[in-house]
DNA sequence: ACTCTTTATGTATATCCTGACATATGGTAC
DNA sequence: GTACCATATGTCAGGATATACATAAAGAGT
């Protein structure tokens, strides 16, 4: 079984889906975190119903064309609960960023400056966006969110995850400007100063 | 050009090396953002040389197999001062254990508690790493540090990024390791309270 | 002698993933 | 009519990456 695999019993496990509705899915929520082109999910969700994870029927639909619609299995569901609880397999991490600040010291410093006053608008429009999600949550999901065992607090659980990491690297950005357009390291301004 | 071209490039305008070398850098230090296994550099160090990126000059050694030590040419350090300041194409963030987070709800309460002290653990680890080195660069590095144009400085800087992330990381893990102890999300300790 | 480790450089296979190609229904805009 | 868009499901080619296979020099340990 793939991630990409587990990815979509996730999401199979809290509504039945088509393959599209999926790749709707994958475009974003889930998305955020692992994200798939229609083009794998359709083979995916084949050998997912060849091992016997999920199964599908046929659903006719007037004005639109035909579409399968998936559930997960009693198997499916069992898999997927037993991958939630085992460690993640580390993977590298890759940020294109991060490799580009490791040269940083050759590049012109008004253009690298203006990169990163760029990527920090990026990561803070994220985290804006991440924000409004959180408050609408806290309005509309007051009650699920007092049990750990509902879906909407795993939701819940993803965005804070979401908003620190894009809080974190839009300050580091903000860090990296100032010190390029300084000419040197700037103070921590972290925790306000 | 590959990202990991780029990488290579890097490492290169600093100083000359083996693609052995590059191997061993790739798994520390660069490799903490950007890594490779050299059945990939290898082959990456090639097109680079055919690119008119890179050329390599053959070092015999005693006790040891010869080697090839690469250095960038002009031709590779203009490229490489000109990727620096485009910004990054915009990758899916791929992390498997906020995947997990998402189907949290459907697992076993002390078993997924513990799979978050596990990984807060791991990043506590890693942050514990970086502050070492931090200490150690601003030492050692008094002087380089106060110019954002030096190599020091570039580290340094990925350094910073990797040391608030595995922070933010782990604070992010004992809030979940605590909710799912708890049964319900617990109060926000951010900042200390 | 044999094995193991480090240095050193490669190839081969398989998988993951992206982008492009391909097809079909039916609505809306011009 | 024609072009375009959203829905809906697939395939294919290529690039990126990981794992395993493969070779070789030389020291260290048993």
């Amino acid at each position: 079984m793939t991630t990409l695999g587990y990815a979509i019993l996730g999401l199979l496990s809290r509504e039945d889906l088509s393959g599209y509705d999926l790749k709707q899915r994958m475009a974003g929520r889930v998305g955020y975190f692992w994200s798939a082109k229609h083009s794998q999910i359709y083979p995916e969700l084949a050998r997912l119903e060849d091992g016997g994870y999920v199964k599908h029927s046929v659903v006719e639909q007037r004005e639109r064309p035909d579409k399968k619609v998936y559930e997960i299995t009693a198997e499916g569901l069992d898999a997927l609960k037993e991958w939630v609880i085992q460690p993640p397999v580390p993977r590298p991490t890759r940020d294109e960023l991060t490799l580009k600040t490791y040269s940083v010291w050759l590049a012109d410093e008004e253009k690298a400056a203006q990169l990163f006053r760029e990527e920090k608008l990026r990561h803070e429009e994220q985290l804006a966006h991440y924000e409004e999600l959180r408050a609408w949550m806290e309005g509309e999901w007051r009650e699920e969110l007092t049990s750990t065992n509902s879906p909407e607090f795993a939701s819940y659980a993803t965005l804070r995850r979401g908003i620190s990491y894009e809080r974190e690297y839009a300050e580091w950005c903000r860090w990296m400007a100032d010190s390029i357009a300084r000419g040197e390291p700037s103070e921590k301004r972290e925790k306000g100063g």
